[in-house]
RNA sequence: GCCUCGGUGGUGGAAUUGGUAGACACAGGAGACUUAAAAUCUCCCGAACGCAAGUUCGUGCCGGUUCAAGUCCGGCCCGAGGCACCA
């Protein structure tokens, strides 16, 4: 064995065994377990990013330690490849988006296979691959015919200047990002997807997945907001435009006796009615039609609203109320109208105030010192559903929140005037996107507005590859030929929306299990074999929609027969994002200038602690602290500078090592050598054990204490190393457990005997094959080293001898009154009566019992002894 | 604004079911080896007091439950992720 740790040499030489002997090809063998493990796909943007190192590690960590457990793993990736980013960059590399896309891929994918991953290339996919579109525009035709997808009109952002659609991430401050005009909001017809048909079972069957962070599940259960509430009808006490009268929604029935004003969406047909001989009902609805579409801006806008002079009828009371038009409350959700209770709903409670509408207490709290209803200031109990009854409500008074929802509901039920209902918050998945570089929407629409599927014997609906990018106009809708479906009839035009990308995401997981099957969507047997995913990786921003949809792609799926299994992922585990230092130069005019923390000088002070900052050119810069990579903080981290200093398993392992998965990852060039030291330590302690001579046979009665310390550890080591893969996926702790069992080798030291050689082999071996998953190139060589066979990926995971385990005596804590006073070393064991007399004995003990009066006194086996005194 | 998560030494983190706070690393300090440097090895390393034994304080802030709280409960502060056309 070479004595210098030479990590280029030996990881071409690993990565060349597996790819010669195609290790990570699998097909369905039903003779063994499966096991999917899969990590969300790439957007192939350019070139790697630390985030996709750590989600592929810990992948492939997963994949290589089910391996070694001897199951038949599937570990596949391929590239979510149509997306925005592709656009701009064409525009500005004067290229196309294909051309860009598949030259990234290539280059990402040398890159993925330089750090060693797993992967079953064989089942690679594109998702701009018409193989891939053309299952996705098929599945989107039977769900037209089976009443799931439906068109309607719906906002979006456009910018006037440019004559396009914005994506909310190209508005910037209120303005589109290359025209630089205000944005305003636009209704177009788009397709939708019923998820809301599907909203109950997406919410219930989250209760079958007990493998999924509690987390993720609560943001999904609040996202789809299933709510029970009640639908009433207000009237007009005049007709406009054939309304006599207009519904609303609410969760809170119980406070109907304290609205005071009902408020109208901008794009309610009434509103837009009135503005008709309104001047200035109308120049407020054109205000509000600047407003950004994103739910967060609307939450933290200046709420605004007219009085529109209209009076609307209350349900049950007959009193008139006045109907304003408010700029927070949306068309698209709901019906486009809500009933104010400016005492009990924080939002209406500022409007009311800010205009000076009546407020009007109608629900009082049960508990002692909330008596005062202030109507200048707001107090958390006014909204409150519990320890409250009802006040100037009538007949309604002293009931409580359920006992008034029921008593109101059944009155507007008995008078025809309304109906109790469960709302969801969720509402239905809008799939058009106005843009170039996607899937085709494989419809037509038709000369008198009606609209058909494109059959399946023309899928797929192309996307030419071959186009120029002028920057704002899509070349399949600036070309007038593309459109032409003449072979349908005279007139009849191709949609050229294409869509969302998160079409494509929602079922990839399932084609990895067919990637190649030319006869359908997916082939059944494979898919079922293979599915559900049984551990998915990926970053927590996908926590609420990617799954989302991906779990209603798959309910949809089983509904066509295409997959017999409910959910698609059975485990998930979402990790956290990568951090580095930033560091900017402050312009004069207020702008900064950051610079690559790879290029900067730190002036430490004598705690370690960083004190400034330079670069060569630039002199002296400001801190700007540890922050999510990003281009716009200049502070991303090459994953490949630092696979080429130290080598991919280095890189893998301080990944690993510096923060467990869930959390961020903060990145440090001195962490990273912190682990390439340690495999260096490991490589020379293995070559000067094998240096040393023959190890012997392993003759466990025969060791001495230090020898049997040894072994103790290292079977304490694999088992706590198999637990944290397994069962916590807990990847820092299992690292930390290897590095002290190699702590412990080197303190051995002596290799004089073939008896110390024994288990020091042993304690080797364990160390070689639990690092395997991790850093699979230096076990590989060092597995060979060791005379155990070619390939340690092919190698048992290491089982715990229990009689290794065996103490002879353990440490307990004397604590008193909870703090610690002394420990004692006792036989494992010794009784209770024992210990505490041992405790008693002990001088430090002694001094804190004196002249006290023990009220109790007991032993919690295995931890420790507590008294409690007086 | 709403939903979710987090906050522990100089730093990243550990403490798995309420039971020894700081494992394992990084940075720093002292020393050994070396002509020298790098590399490597050994020791120290939360704060205060103390020669030491040890004592007190200490897990964002305020309060509570308990023999015992980083962990449980209530209230706050700060940071991060998501908010439906970034992926």
């Amino acid at each position: 064995m070479e004595e210098q740790y030479n990590p280029s040499e030996i990881e071409a030489q690993a990565q060349q065994a597996w790819e010669q002997k195609g290790s990570f090809e699998v097909s369905e063998d039903t003779s063994k377990e499966k096991f999917y493990c899969l990590a969300m796909f790439p957007y192939p943007s350019g070139k790697l990013h630390m985030g996709h190192v750590r989600n592929y590690t810990i992948t492939d960590v997963i994949s290589r330690y089910q391996r070694m457990q001897g199951k038949n793993v599937l570990h596949p990736m391929g590239w979510d490849a149509f997306g925005l980013p592709a656009e701009g960059a064409a525009i500005k590399n004067n290229t196309a988006p294909a051309k860009w896309t598949y030259s990234n891929v290539d280059y990402m994918k040398q890159q993925l296979k330089s750090l060693g991953f797993g992967f079953d290339w064989k089942r690679e996919l594109a998702t701009c691959s018409p193989d891939y579109y053309k299952w996705e525009q098929w599945f989107f035709t039977r769900l037209y015919e089976k009443g799931l997808v439906y068109k309607k009109m719906a906002t979006v952002n456009w910018d006037p200047v440019d004559q396009t659609v914005l994506a909310n991430e190209q508005v910037i401050d209120g303005r589109g990002w290359r025209s630089g005009a205000p944005v305003e909001r636009k209704e177009l017809a788009q397709w939708f997807i019923k998820i809301t048909d599907y909203a109950n079972e997406l919410l219930v069957s989250l209760d079958n997945l007990p493998e999924w962070p509690e987390q993720v599940k609560t943001m999904q259960r609040n996202w789809i907001g299933k709510s029970k509430g009640v639908k009433m009808t207000f009237g007009l006490t005049q007709e406009v435009a054939g309304y006599n009268s207009f519904d609303v929604y609410t969760t809170r029935p119980d406070t109907l006796m304290g609205v005071t004003y009902v408020s109208l969406a901008a794009e309610h047909p009434i509103s837009l009615a009135l503005a008709e001989d309104n001047a200035e009902l109308a120049a407020f609805i054109k205000e509000c039609k600047t407003n950004s579409v994103s739910e967060a801006d609307m939450a933290t806008m200046d709420k605004k609203g007219l009085d529109t002079g209209l009076k609307a009828t209350h349900p049950i009371t007959g009193e008139e109320v006045p109907v304003w038009i408010a700029n927070y409350v949306l068309m698209d959700y709901g019906s486009g109208a809500v009933m104010a209770v400016p005492a009990h709903d924080e939002r209406d409670f500022a409007f009311a105030n800010k205009y000076d509408l009546p407020i009007k207490q109608v629900i009082a709290s049960t508990k002692k010192g909330e008596d005062n209803f202030d109507s200048s200031e707001w107090q958390e109990w006014y909204a409150r559903k519990s320890d409250i009854q009802l006040i100037n409500s009538g007949e309604f008074d002293g009931l409580t929140f359920k006992k008034a929802f029921d008593a109101i509901a059944k009155a507007l039920i008995d008078s025809g005037k309304g109906s109790v209902k469960t709302n969801f918050r969720l509402r239905d998945w809008g799939v058009s996107r106005q843009r170039y570089w996607g899937a085709p929407i494989p419809m037509l629409n038709l000369p008198d507005g009606g609209e058909i599927p494109v059959p399946a014997d023309r899928l797929p609906v192309l996307l030419p590859e071959d186009v120029e990018m002028d920057g704002v106009h899509s070349p399949i809708k600036a070309d007038p030929e593309w459109r032409k479906a003449d072979w349908h009839s005279e007139g009849a035009e191709h949609e050229t929306d294409t869509f969302d990308t998160f079409m494509e995401s929602s079922w990839y997981y399932a084609r990895y299990t067919c990637s190649n099957f030319a006869e359908g969507m997916l082939d059944s047997d494979a898919a079922n074999y293979w599915l559900p995913v049984d551990q998915y990786v990926g970053g927590i921003e996908h926590a609420i929609l990617h799954l989302l949809y991906a779990r209603f792609f798959h309910k949809l799926m089983r509904d066509e027969g295409l997959v017999d299994s409910d959910e698609p992922f059975k485990r998930l585990l979402c990790q956290g994002m990568v951090l580095a230092d930033s560091f900017y130069r402050q312009n004069d005019d207020g702008s900064k200038d950051w610079f690559n923390p790879a290029e900067v000088t730190l002036e430490k002070d004598d705690k370690g602690k960083v004190t400034s900052a330079s670069h060569p050119d630039a002199g002296e810069l400001q801190l700007g602290g540890m922050t999510k990579m990003s281009k716009s903080k200049n502070n991303g981290i090459d994953p490949q500078t630092a696979v080429d200093e130290y080598g991919a398993d280095t890189v893998r392992l301080f990944t690993m090592f510096a923060a467990p998965p869930e959390q961020t990852l903060e990145w440090s060039d001195s962490g990273v050598e912190g682990a390439s030291r340690f495999l260096r330590r490991l490589w020379k302690t293995t070559a000067a054990h094998l240096k040393a001579g023959d190890a012997g046979k392993l003759n466990v009665d025969a060791l001495n204490d230090q020898q049997r310390d040894l072994r103790r550890k290292t079977h304490e080591t694999i088992a706590k190393v198999s637990d944290d893969y397994g069962r916590r996926q807990t990847f820092n702790t299992a690292i930390a457990a290897v590095m002290e069992l190699l702590n412990d080798i080197t303190k051995l030291a002596d290799r004089a005997t073939p008896e110390t050689r024994a288990v020091e082999r042993e304690a080797l071996e364990a160390a070689a094959l639990l690092l395997a998953p991790v850093v699979p190139h230096i076990s590989h060589s060092l597995w060979q080293a060791m005379g155990n066979g070619d390939n340690v990926i092919d190698a048992p995971w290491p089982q715990v001898d229990e009689a290794a385990l065996v103490k002879t005596s353990i440490e307990l804590v004397v604590q008193i009154n909870g703090k610690v006073r002394a420990k004692l070393e006792v036989a494992p064991d010794a009784d209770s009566d024992s210990i505490i007399e041992m405790a008693k004995a002990n001088e430090n003990v002694q001094k804190f019992l004196q002249d006290k009066e023990i009220k109790m006194c007991k032993v919690i086996p295995g931890k420790l002894v507590t008294f409690a005194v007086k």
